[in-house]
DNA sequence: TCTGCTTCCACTTTTGAATAGT
DNA sequence: AACTATTCAAAAGTGGAAGCAG
């Protein structure tokens, strides 16, 4: 983690940031919590992007993420600075990663093709940064890093990685949980941030040629891939190595070339769109991750049956681009006639969106909690086994369920949950407002939704989850309670 | 045949333990 | 004895390429 000591304290103005952020959002503080005496919730958070002019370089091209079955870093890695938040308070910080839109992809010789609608969804995660919790001065003094958070395309993982889909598009979204702990979690106050620019392609192995090129160039680790480097005394190494494979490969290349070399990518003609989208770039909102979650677990069922599902987009677009200072909702539970009060399911079931408009559907993330594997072998890890807390709603039947958190735990201080008892059914509610995630240059643009955003009013919003906990028999019934490997 | 995925490779950086010095 | 600095080996992270599967 870089220091930035310009953050040592949270009063000192975010224009004396020596570095060049142009992604930040200032949520204004709750109207109906500001001056109500609780400066806990007198937020007025501001997030910015690290390294922003390497992301966008990458955005640019069309920034594509390496998933593996043990999983792979990313690159650029998710590092943020943070300020605003109240010094003596705690936080957690979380990311998760949203499906962009409901599409899959395919890169034909420059450019990203749709290549049909989305799989579905896999196993839902996110991943808790291991410092969390934390005091608001600790995320404040220097910039917060999530570099060991890695990407798997492998459904089955043990090691809580986030899982995805190759040839799909997601952003990491980014929730500050102002919590003493994971389980004070469902009752607190959610703000998400994203950028756009962060926005990439999940693939097995790089399509654009000046993706790998951009990565070579900046990650130390591919150091050895560079032009001027050890990579040809590298490549010669090996071909004296292995004769065989080079004779082969001499013949294979005289027949058509390299395949990468035909996939010099071209992007101009797409600058237009991304300029447009540069008009927005941060979004932010106040909810639950879990409730956008909702939908996605859930999609299997959801998506294949109901009516709502109709737009890949609305599957999992649980935010709205928000303008910079939009109005604060702290309770939207009034909003939709939803009751406060904690009777767990019916919050989330209602949540789920299965009565409502398709943008309120909600995502059910695999809730079982899984720590990277760094902590399993720490002794001093929190013995974290929450279970998936997923079960179905017996009123609405297969479609619903409560929202459930899988974090994935990189390494987590002990006792973050010492004295709790082991159950947390992460109540999630969906977000109302639905994002219109704006897309990358070099995709086509995706089909409209086929119906109107929400009003704006919806856009940021702080939620209160005061549901009950579930039912801790409901839980076992869910097949991903097996996630908890320490 | 084509596309996407997995595995292995050689290289680099990071990490942490052991050792030396103050 | 305690602390800091240095060294070094192991572990982990990279993209390329070959081979495999559907």
């Amino acid at each position: 983690m870089s220091r930035h000591p310009e953050y040592a304290t949270p009063s000192l103005p975010p224009n004396t940031h020596t570095h060049t952020h142009t992604h930040t959002h200032t949520l204004p503080p709750p109207p109906s919590m500001a001056g109500a005496g609780d400066s806990y919730h007198q937020g007025n958070i501001r997030m910015t992007i690290e390294d922003p002019d390497l992301w966008r370089s990458f955005h640019e091209i069309g920034t594509e993420m390496i998933i593996t079955k043990p999983g792979r870093r990313m690159f650029p890695h998710c590092k943020i600075s943070l300020s605003g938040l109240v010094p003596y308070a705690k936080y957690i910080l979380l990311v998760d990663m949203v499906p962009e839109d409901g599409l899959r992809y395919k890169w034909n010789k420059d450019k990203w093709e749709v290549a049909g609608k989305a799989e579905p969804q896999p196993p839902y995660r996110t991943y808790l940064h291991p410092d969390s919790p934390a005091p608001g001065s600790h995320w404040m003094k220097q910039s917060v890093s999530f570099l060991k958070l890695k990407l798997t395309n492998n459904a089955l993982d043990q090691h809580g990685h986030i899982i995805l889909h190759s040839m799909h598009r997601y952003h990491p979204r980014f929730h500050i949980v102002q919590a003493d702990d994971l389980y004070s979690v469902r009752w607190s106050v959610f703000q998400t941030f994203t950028f756009p620019e962060t926005t990439f392609t999940a693939v097995t192995a790089y399509q654009n040629t000046k993706i790998t090129k951009l990565k070579i160039d900046h990650n130390p680790f591919a150091k050895g891939f560079r032009d001027e480097g050890t990579n040809s005394k590298r490549r010669a190494n090996r071909s004296l190595a292995d004769p065989e494979r080079v004779a082969k490969k001499m013949s294979k290349d005289s027949e058509h070339g390299s395949p990468r070399d035909i996939q010099q990518s071209s992007c101009e003609g797409l600058d237009d769109e991304h300029a447009s989208r540069k008009e927005l770039e941060v979004k932010a909102e106040r909810y639950s991750p879990w409730e956008g979650a909702c939908d996605r677990d859930n999609s299997h069922a959801l998506r294949a049956e109901s009516p709502l599902s109709s737009d890949p987009r609305d599957m999992y677009s649980s935010e709205q681009l928000v303008p910079g200072q939009s109005t604060y909702q702290p309770y939207r539970f009034h909003e939709y006639g939803k009751s406060p009060s904690p009777s767990s399911s019916a919050g989330s079931v209602s949540g789920c969106g299965s009565t409502g408009r398709s943008s309120l559907e909600s995502r059910v993330p695999d809730v079982a909690t899984v720590p990277d594997h760094e902590s399993s072998s720490k002794p001093s890890a929190p013995e974290f086994g929450l279970p998936p807390t997923c079960p179905p709603h017996p009123s609405t039947g297969h479609q619903d369920y409560t929202g459930v958190l899988n974090m994935a735990i990189a390494q987590t201080k002990p006792g973050i949950l010492g004295h709790h008892p082991l159950y947390t059914p992460y109540s999630t509610e969906q977000s109302l407002g639905q994002w219109s995630g704006a897309a990358s240059a070099q995709y086509p643009p995706p089909p409209p939704p086929p119906h109107h955003h929400l009003p704006s009013e919806y856009s940021t919003q702080a939620v209160h989850h005061g549901y009950h906990h579930g039912n801790v028999g409901d839980w076992s019934q869910y097949p991903l309670f097996s996630y908890s490997c320490w």
